[in-house]
Order: structure tokens, then sequence, then C-alpha cells
RNA sequence: GGGCGCGUAGCUCAGUCGGUAGAGCAGCUGGCUUUUAACCAGCGGGUCCCAGGUUCGAGUCCUGGCGCGCUCACCA
């Protein structure tokens, strides 16, 4: 689509060709008739939900029947009948219809081509009924509180063109039946992740994302530059080191809902920024994590669904704890057709699988174990005790020297959750990091953190450590198949060239900086 | 980054074998006092993603590019 500039009819400032002319030239029609299209000034309205609550049914007519009532929102439609004309109106927490009489609008009755659907209004009028019983508000004054001069989609098929729908979420939002309650939704989410910790003595913290070391996952960071301190920062990763030392700080329980930068592909299922809840316990472990998070997703699930059945991607899941709990050897074996440390045959397995090599075994049998394993991971589930060689964060398990305490929790054979016990041996914390740095993998980071190492030095207590994706969980408890439906503006390539038309000569600033 | 697919009016989409660019919705004009994707009559609206090429002639075929989607790779 191109964006080329154009004069407006009215001549006051050069608009995008998204603006229509016709609509334009209602914009000048009223301010030649005095009215400002963009009042400074919205009206005291009353909630549409609330208007619908109060009209009562036809048989038993609410406190609001018959009553003058003065409503806000977007106009979706408008249907006209020479002497009547009817609209559609949505607010944030509904819908309902105008009805437009010329006998209880003489004066305005001229001005109804002003209206286009898409814009703006304020309505007073008597809530009332049509002969076919609908509720309708007969309005008595009708205010444009914003002309809406771009064209909306279709009104029946909505905007559909995906990449449409997430460069323009301000019209997907109310253009397309569904959207917004996938964001209330998500904001139900993000409250009940917090009221369930809260209510179990954990303290919300952040911590900084700008971080001129990363650490905590395994990635490649975005970089950028602070020109104050004439520095490389990082963008995070993962907020996972400095949380542990406010665990060795003697905070105890804290958490952070942190957004998480990745310089990695986009799918499905990833974004190059992500939320993530990150959470620590001391006195707890893997065990106490396992409980932790079955607890809360069962709980957010009643709460957000009123029950644990969700459907996602064609399947059925049942969030109901206790999850299953399976040990990652046991499923290797399982799935793999051998054990986990059998170098032979796990590389000959890779090679039938056309795995290449990563360059390390650990990683070798991890591949193998995604390509096997993972696509029978349909759970909820918990994959227990790792091969400590991938798992530079946590304990050695006491059981099994060659195992660390950690689980990953998996639902539709999604990656939901990571969790530890934590390690807190600074000398093998400090080995562990100078394996990976020395490692030369590209995600490894390049410098070891030696501020943590020191921060275990004066003791962390024995913890335990979630992670926990929370757009993925809000894609399962919505029931969105992909990570883009669940965030507000997910990461598309940036228009560039004519298709931006964002030069300072073709759109004046109208307005300092605040 | 690889493979597959798509890109035509403001929106949703047709477009046959290569032969003058189409529909519905939206818009404009007129009609209509109870509609629900209202209806009826008329009108306006196109850089067929971009750039080359083949051809008498390209929305259509070829090459390259751009963008998006799906998928694979990447993502412990």
């Amino acid at each position: 689509m191109s964006r080329a500039a154009t004069a407006s009819p009215n001549d006051r400032a050069p608009m995008t060709d998204l603006a229509h002319p016709d609509r334009l030239r209602k914009l000048a029609d009223m301010r030649a008739a005095g009215v400002d299209p963009f009042p400074p000034r919205g009206v005291d309205a009353l909630p549409i939900a609330q208007v619908i609550a109060g009209g009562g049914s036809i048989d038993a007519p609410g406190p609001l029947a018959a009553k003058r009532v003065q409503i806000a929102g977007r106009m979706l439609a408008l249907r006209d009948f020479g002497k009547l004309a009817f609209a559609p109106l949505i607010d944030r927490t509904g819908k309902i219809q105008i009805g437009f009489a010329k006998e209880r609008l003489p004066d305005w009755w001229e001005r109804r081509k002003w209206l286009d659907h898409g814009d703006l209004l304020g309505i007073e009028g008597e809530l009332g009924r049509t002969q076919k019983g609908e509720l309708t508000v007969w309005a008595t004054k009708v205010d444009i509180l914003a002309k809406c001069v771009a064209v909306p989609p279709e009104k029946w098929h909505g905007l559909v063109d995906i990449e449409q729908r997430y460069r323009r979420r301000y019209v997907d939002l109310w253009a397309k039946e569904g959207v917004r309650e996938v964001f209330e939704k998500r904001a139900r989410i993000l409250a009940g992740v917090r009221r369930f910790l809260d209510a179990r003595g954990y303290v919300e913290v952040e911590t900084p994302i700008l971080q001129p070391l990363y650490g905590g996952a395994a990635a490649r960071p975005f970089v950028t530059h602070y020109n104050a301190l004439d520095s490389d920062f990082f963008l995070r990763i993962a907020p996972e080191l400095y949380l542990k030392r406010l665990i060795v700080g003697g905070m105890e329980r804290v958490y952070e809902i942190a957004r998480n930068f990745r310089n990695e592909g986009l799918s499905a299922r990833h974004n190059p920024e992500f939320t993530m809840l990150e959470l620590y316990q001391a006195q707890s472990d893997y065990r106490g994590m396992m409980e932790l998070a079955e607890g809360m997703i069962e709980s957010l699930a009643r709460e957000i669904n009123a029950g644990t059945q969700i459907h996602f991607r064609g399947a059925d899941y049942d969030l109901r704890a206790p999850f299953v709990r399976r040990g990652y050897i046991d499923l290797f074996q399982e799935h793999a057709g051998c054990a986990f440390d059998d170098q032979v045959r796990v590389r000959a397995k890779a090679r039938e699988l056309g795995i290449k090599d990563p360059g390390s075994f650990p990683k070798l049998m991890n591949d193998v174990f995604e390509a096997t394993v993972e696509e029978h991971l349909q759970g909820p589930i918990f994959v227990t005790d790792y091969p400590l060689e991938i798992c530079p964060l946590a304990k050695v398990s006491p059981r099994d020297g060659r195992l660390a305490e950690r689980f990953e929790l998996f639902v539709g054979g999604m990656e939901l959750g990571n969790a530890f016990t934590e390690l807190n041996d600074p000398q093998d914390q400090y080995q562990r990091f100078a394996e990976q740095v020395a490692s030369k993998d590209d995600e490894a980071p390049s410098a070891i953190d030696i501020d943590y190492v020191q921060a275990l030095e004066y003791g962390m207590p024995p913890a335990g450590g979630l992670g926990l994706g929370i757009d993925r969980l809000v894609m399962l408890l919505t029931g969105q198949d992909t990570i883009r439906d669940v965030l507000m503006f997910p990461a598309l390539r940036p228009l560039t060239g004519e298709a931006c038309a964002t030069e300072p000569a073709a759109a004046p600033s109208i307005a300092p900086g605040r």
C-alpha cells in the first residue's frame, strides 16, 4: 500500500492516503458550521454494560427503562431509513444500538450526513426498544467526539489480513470479535499471578533490563550503547542472576514479571521480547517449585476459565494438579531407545535423525531428547532431573551425580516452565561459568559474572527457582495458537521507504515534547 | 537463512487459454419511520507489490527484489 501524502480538501495539513477524501470533506463542513470534529472534552458516559443491565428485559423492564442515559463509544455501522437510522455503538464494556429519529432530532437531522461508521460519538437519549424488542438508546443529542477519517475495515469480514491486524492493532481491537477479550484475560492472568504470589509472602521486584553482562540463560542478546558511561550494555536475556542476589540479600521470596529480550528468530512460540515470570524462594527446592507451579496454573485456569479443561491447538488438556512427573533419563530411554549417557548409541541415534553435531556431547544428547521426546510431552507434565552438563545454574542431585535437580514443564508439546534447585556453591558456580565461557558457544556468556559469584560467597540459602513463560501460559488459557495473538504488538519487520511516509515534511510536528 | 504459498478498489475477494479491470461491502446522490451484513435506483473509485524481460499485446508467462503467512532451521 502506498502512503503518499496528499493535500486534504480543507487545506489544513497533509494527510496520509488512509484518510478518505469524503470524510475529510465532512471535517471541513463541520468546521465551516462552527463544530469542532475533535472537541477537547468527552462526555460523562455510563458504561454500556450498565445501560444494558439497567434496561432489563421486555417483560421486566429495569430501572433505566425509558430513562435518559448518556453513552459514548465507537459507531460500527449506520443503517439509514430516511427519517430513521440505527447504529451499533461499542465501548469497552459492550455494544448497544442507537436509534436516530428525525422527530426526536429535528435541528440535528441535516447533520446526520456528517456521521461515518467508525466515528466516536457521545449520545444522550432515552432508553427504549424497537418494534422487534431490541434495547435501543433513542438519541436526543448527538456529539461527534472524534471524527474517524480513515475508512474502517469491511464490516462483515472485519480486519482479516494478519499483517494488518498486528500492524494496526488499534483497529483490530474493535474490528475483530474476541481480540480485546484475549488481552483482558491476559491482564487478569497477570493480576492473578501477583495475587497468588503475594498471598504466599512473595515480594515483587524489578531488576535491571540494561545489564553490563548478560546471563541466566543461553541466548544471544541485543546490544546497546550507553553514551554517558561510553559502555555497551545488553538487554537482559533473563533476570535470574539479579533475583538470586536478592535471595542472598535475605528477601527470601521474590518474583519479577520480567520482559526478556533474545536476539533470535520468530515463530508461533517465539517473539524477541517476551514476558517471563521468575521467582525464587529460600528454603525451597525444585520439588517445592513443582507444587507451586501446578498450584498456580490450576488456580489461574479456574479463575480465568471457570475450570481446568483447556483446548489448545486442536487438543484438550486438563490443568488440574498434580501434574505427571517423569524423569528425563527414563523418557530418553523410552523414546530415543538408548541410555542418555551412552555416547556411541546416542551419536548413532543423532545420525539416524539427521541431527548435526552441535560440538559437544551434552548438547547433542539434548538435541536427541528434543527430537524424540518433546512431541510426546502432551502434558501437563514435569520432566525432572536433567543431565548436569546442560544445567549450569542447578544443583547436582544428591541421588545421582550425573543429574541436576531441575524440571521443565510441558503442555501441548510446548515448554512452559523451567526450574531448579538453585546452585549456591560459589566455587562450583565459578567452575561452571568458566566452562561455559571456555566452550566458545556463541550463546554462552562472554565473561564470568564475578559479582554474582561474589554474592554467593556471602552465602545464599538453599532455594528453589522457577521461570514460567507468561505469553505461552496466556496462549494456553485463552486458546490462542500463536504468541502473536497474545502480544499487543508482536515484532514485525519495519516498513521501509515510501511505505513509511513519516518524514517530517510529510507529517509536520504539531506538539512539542511533553 | 531454506522450502512452499500469497500480494488486484478503502475492506473481503474473483479474474478462464496472454487480448479493453470485476463483484460484494464501504463511499457519494436520491428514495424509504423499526433495521440487524437493511433494502431499491444511480454514480465515483485501480501504480493489478516493485524493477526488468519475453510478446503485436502481460494482472496472467519468465528473472530479480520487497513484504506477509505457513513450515523447517535457530531458539538449553
